[in-house]
DNA sequence: CCGGATCCTAGTCGATACTG
DNA sequence: CAGTATCGACTAGGATCCGG
């Protein structure tokens, strides 16, 4: 019967952060309470990260946001917005003024996404190209 | 007609990454061609990032794979595996034995994202306490 | 201006059964 | 062992209408 010896260990630097990832990994993994599975399921959807970061510099309004993500409707705009202020991310401030106005601005918890977030934004733009590359490539082999 | 005057900056640090965001922001994020909406729904799923940080360390086997993420189906794991192979994260190599084994390593593409990944679960860690107590907060006035 | 309420569709995901 | 195929449930998300 043959069979696979233990696969060798990728060639070079197994980083810090590559044994953080091991020492993560036999931990709860398999529970709801994993914090990676949590924080991923809130951030993960469609425009949850994209308000936090049109919320970055400063407050902004409502309609301020919706024109800033052109194609995010009202609900979900709204829905994502709820979310986000229920996670303590942000704060909604209301002004009873005529017509009302509403301010939505990150909280001390919400700036500290933005670290985070800005790594991986930097990774998106500097890999973009090369991912768009890998994918023409293999559909070109797949039809 | 009561107006808003133009909203005061966050009081602390505008650090570099907030600028960033700023540039960013005013950037393309209209399109399709986003590299940060591009990315965000290619991780943003519910096995992706998983399955890259369980490869972190070393090449593993489909059903290494498995095991380590106890509640994936076979049917999302492949498919999800197929992806990342897709955009160039990973190759999978097939052993020829009987029965057959298959073998997934990151390419250096998918270490690349390791650690952007890597800020996101500290994130994750060291806040997931905050963010639950946050919601329990406003669970508890919604009641 | 800032939503809430409702309806509806398209995609995501899981369960199960089957194959080389 | 490592998948594929099919079905069906669930849900994210869009469109539209309404209201303070």
């Amino acid at each position: 019967m043959t069979r696979l010896r233990k696969s060798n260990p990728l060639p070079a630097a197994r980083s810090i952060l590559s044994r953080r990832f091991e020492a993560w990994r036999v931990q709860t993994l398999d529970a709801e309470h994993c914090p990676v599975r949590d924080v991923l399921n809130a951030i993960g959807d469609k425009w949850t990260t994209l308000i936090v970061m049109v919320l970055a510099a400063e407050p902004q309004r409502f309609s301020e946001i919706q024109r800033a993500i052109p194609d995010i409707s009202k609900r979900m705009l709204t829905q994502t917005l709820r979310d986000l202020e229920r996670d303590g991310m942000l704060t909604r401030k209301v002004f009873p003024t005529k017509p009302p106005s509403v301010q939505y601005r990150l909280t001390a918890l919400g700036q500290s996404l933005l670290d985070p977030l800005a790594h991986l934004v930097l990774w998106a733009e500097s890999t973009h190209a090369e991912i768009k590359s890998a994918r023409r490539s293999y559909d070109r082999l797949a039809s």
